[in-house]
DNA sequence: GTCTATACAGTGATAGAC
DNA sequence: GTCTATCACTGTATAGAC
């Protein structure tokens, strides 16, 4: 299923769009000029002009480009039938931490703080096309868990909170001192995430 | 105790500093001209110049400001002899909670992450001024609870994982979502907060 | 679809009068 | 300690040739 910009205006676009994402996740909406895309991506801004109608405009487009694939990872381990209701719940933690951490759309969160009051239409998309879904995707898998007697009735948005916070803020502490030399040791992402795990499963487990 | 800052250029300064804090939070760094700074305070760019060095110092005075005033609540709490340790912890992480999402201090992580690979300086002094003196505050707590036998021994990172993760994670939320007419629905602080309490407590009660 | 050239408002910062 | 005036530069965005 390929969506219609892709097939639209071809490569150039997408190229724009992978190699804007990380120099907006470097310096910042604000502190990304157009010249400076225009220079990684070699081309001219007259050029960026061509496929994209203004800088609000690209960036919207390198916060949306990555939801969709940031949102099947998770989609497929809701689907599989086979797997026990413990099981999925911690592949779709693992996957949410992968998503959150690694992939540009979960690392954006600071940027669309930085841009939210003045384009507050960015936040708006951001949360009802990539927060809310995700968020919608994983409590199906409690919902099951919570039906079949695995897991124990939870509140909603305080297991959200539980959920979700150590891992934003693990992905927010790791773009804040990414010039630590010893980031990995301050924050391991694996270390981390298996304990929350734990810690999430004996908070829900029946 | 006054600081030497405190004294030396009187109330202009403190007044520039809070008024500046309140336009970097709502527009960023790099969306903040000094322009604006100046305009908001009622004075020309010119006798910005004259109190700070530039910018970027003006920046750094702005996120240092905080850090005693954030600090002070949780080391009087520390300082109690006469409360258990599950009270300490309880008050403690209300202290946090407040800092963390209603202090300016607390609500510009994300503009550390912001300007953190153009000043790591920044970043550095954020980390080694607040986040570490207040880890080494709420680790004093958790300490004299495992000595006393009444928390069971917890690792120091896996900890903090938990507990600041949700706190953090909420504070940039209502930062990215500021706009939202709706806001205290989605992310009601106290709600979530005390569930996220219980939570911690079950976690460590021994 | 990409280029050169340009418009022009706004940027951080400084000099020097008062 | 605050002002006016100005600096050199960069910002986003556009017009029009190829």
């Amino acid at each position: 299923m390929t969506t219609r910009e892709e097939i639209s205006t071809g490569s150039s676009r997408a190229k724009i769009i992978s190699t804007c994402t990380e120099l907006f996740l470097e310096h910042g909406f604000a502190g990304t000029s157009m010249s400076a895309i225009a220079k990684a991506c070699q081309m001219t801004k007259a050029s960026l002009y061509y496929h994209f109608s203004g800088k609000e405009d690209l960036f919207i487009a390198c916060v949306t480009d990555g939801y969709g694939v940031a949102l099947r990872a998770l989609q497929s381990i809701v689907a599989d039938e086979t797997a026990a209701p413990h099981d999925k719940l911690k592949r779709a933690l693992i996957a949410l931490y992968e998503t959150t951490i690694s992939s540009p759309v979960g690392r954006m969160s600071p940027l669309i703080a930085e841009v939210s009051r003045a384009f507050p239409s960015v936040a708006r998309s951001f949360h009802s096309e990539y927060i809310a879904p995700q968020q919608a995707l994983l409590w199906q898998i409690i919902e099951a868990g919570i039906a079949s007697g695995d897991f124990r009735a939870v509140d909603r948005k305080q297991l959200f909170h539980i959920v979700f916070g150590p891992m934003v803020t693990l992905s927010l502490s790791r773009e804040m001192f990414a010039s630590f030399d010893d980031l990995d040791e301050h924050f391991p992402v694996e270390e981390l995430r298996d304990s929350h795990i734990e810690v999430i499963i004996r908070m829900i487990r029946a």
